[in-house]
DNA sequence: CGCTCACCCACGAAAACCCATTGTATCCCA
DNA sequence: TGGGATACAATGGGTTTTCGTGGGTGAGCG
């Protein structure tokens, strides 16, 4: 699986008092390179607390990639019960969400709280998807980057001292 | 891997009051020819005080790498966090710059901090990848060899006479 | 009837684009 | 071989477009 399109750089910007945030437009720009659809794909992270998210097209890859590891591993007996789990996990506990003409996405309630996101987001791209972060939870993580902790840090410098 | 066309040669180039910065046209000229993008990728250097440059068809390549590496180690317990790790500091520590019809970036002022640029920015070709720095320091750092400092103190010689 | 969400418009800042100038290296031809 | 013309690179400046953001309005639904 070789993606054309990755997602890079980092983005801090304003979740408003309805509840909507711009998805940078060089993210949205890799999503529409992807596919033609005008939408993200919300989870939760599974090993660190904040968001992840991608674009439709990816999720379908994400599907056949766990068909095949069903194939491969039917031997044991709890392949099938794996199998079923890692379905709910990557479809269910996600959401959908499309972004109007300007860019925006109305943030789903239960995503917010997952991700503990307030009234800012940080976009961080990683290649075949990116993160969201609530910025203060990122800088009190043990197991982020320095480096990564630097591009919070400068974001937030670069909007206070506006 | 072995990529065909290699960056090499130097330049000193200014950066205007906008932050904007020609990009040499021999550089130019091997990026277009790895791939069509009129594109760079700009991260801090791991080893030295200046930044790290190359093509997104390069960052496509070190990318693969990565995938590779995570489905050959993934014995280990730490094996799936130091693959979110690497994947942060590869694609969220780095920025994509397209550049324009005249062969200039706008230096995102993260990176231009990050490489402490200031209003001069030395181009110097490794290969595979180039590197941007800021002249002074390069001359002050004591593992940089004599003679790619003497290009350093010729370039900048052959601006200040003129 | 009240609430929420999908549109719509508006604004300021920043980035991308276009055009002009200079200097330098290259080419051509006498 | 010299000298002029030419092409391209680097740089400065102005103008247009895009982006992020705030606020309003009306349709749909409980």
């Amino acid at each position: 699986m070789a993606l054309e399109h990755l997602f890079q750089g980092s983005a801090l910007n304003a979740v408003d008092a309805k509840g909507r945030v711009s998805i940078p437009a060089f993210l949205r720009g890799v999503i529409e390179r992807r596919g033609d659809a005008r939408t993200i794909v919300l989870a939760k992270h599974e090993a660190f607390p904040c968001l992840s998210a991608y674009d439709p097209a990816y999720a379908a890859l994400k599907h056949a990639k766990l068909e095949r590891l069903l194939e491969k591993e039917e031997t044991g007996p709890d392949a099938q019960l794996e199998y079923q789990q890692r379905n709910l996990i990557a479809f269910a506990a996600t959401e959908e969400v499309p972004y109007d003409s300007s860019g925006r996405i109305l943030f789903p309630p239960m995503m917010r709280r997952k991700g503990q996101i307030g009234d800012l987001a940080l976009f961080l791209g990683t290649g075949e998807t990116f993160q969201i972060w609530n910025p203060e939870l990122l800088l009190r993580d043990d197991r982020v980057p320095d480096d990564v902790k630097d591009i919070a840090r400068f974001r937030l410098e670069e909007r206070g001292a506006s």
